[in-house]
DNA sequence: CCGAACAGTTGAGAAAGTCAATCATTCTCT
DNA sequence: AGAGAATGATTGACTTTCTCAACTGTTCGG
């Protein structure tokens, strides 16, 4: 009986007018993702915040704090911490940049290397459990679409 | 010159591996979202958590706070002073559940309503900003690809 | 009817986000 | 070249959001 109503109102919220939001729906898989994510990389003990960074300063972009806060849209403020604590652990280093001595570039270490592409593949399966669902090529056209909402300048 | 380096470097991370990753765009297509949604609803006193709120209990869903939690996956607690606020400004209205009472009814007023009408309308306008780039079908399967991440089960 | 499960609430503590101030460096402009 | 604005990184304070465990009242299963 309640659940009999609660099934009622759970249909109906998936019937809402937020089911047709691109942004509610937006904010609800990426909150499922997110939890994915950090589930599959714990055993790393990393997060999807860290494995980012760990990611973006494991290959040839060399980025600055100030280019790893702006791609992740974070403050450099928490870039800092992330650094620190990556750096802590011996996964990043930070290295002055030649051309700017104002700017640390940040590069992942051979350890931390080692540690990402482990944690790669940890990531890549649990992704692969929440886009079960979808099929390869669509997988790849929402990968296209968000990339043109995610990177506006193009 | 360090111009040019870092122009090298953001190109460098926009071609880098999270550049593929569903889940990090996703990270990112939100966050670009969640930004535009708060501030177009700052003039209502709103942000995007609110408003889904009062979205949610101005429909005929009627969805108790359980449903609301596990709808925007929140924790129950955080619905509650979501809806303590709202309530407090005479935007919704905590009813017993006649076959449950246990169970809270959340159920937006004519206030509540009413500012939800307008409030639609600016989260829409800030919305067409940042799927601009986006055509009309293009946002349909968006959406459609969203909702299979959103709601898995089915 | 009893024990398990559940809806809502409270409160504490951790994590994440926001912001202003500061230091060193680099850029702009004349 | 030099003065002043702007930038990258850092720190610290502060707010918001998240996560959990505990507790009350109610309902459910056997």
């Amino acid at each position: 009986m309640s659940k009999t109503a609660g099934a009622i109102a759970a249909e109906g919220l998936r019937a809402s007018a937020l089911t047709d939001d691109v942004s509610f729906l937006l904010a609800r898989a990426n909150a499922i993702a997110l939890a994915a994510g950090n589930a599959a990389l714990a055993e790393h003990g990393l997060k999807v915040r860290s494995y980012s960074v760990l990611v973006l300063t494991s290959g040839e972009a060399r980025p600055s704090q100030r280019e790893l806060a702006e791609f992740l849209r974070l403050d450099p403020s928490q870039v800092v911490s992330l650094v620190d604590e990556l750096q802590s652990r011996g996964l990043v280093e930070r290295t002055p940049d030649p051309t700017d001595r104002r700017a640390n570039v940040v590069v992942a270490t051979d350890a931390g290397r080692a540690l990402v592409a482990l944690a790669r593949e940890s990531a890549r399966a649990g992704e692969e459990r929440v886009h079960a669902h979808l099929s390869l090529a669509e997988r790849e056209t929402l990968a296209a679409l968000l990339r043109r909402l995610a990177f506006p300048g193009e």
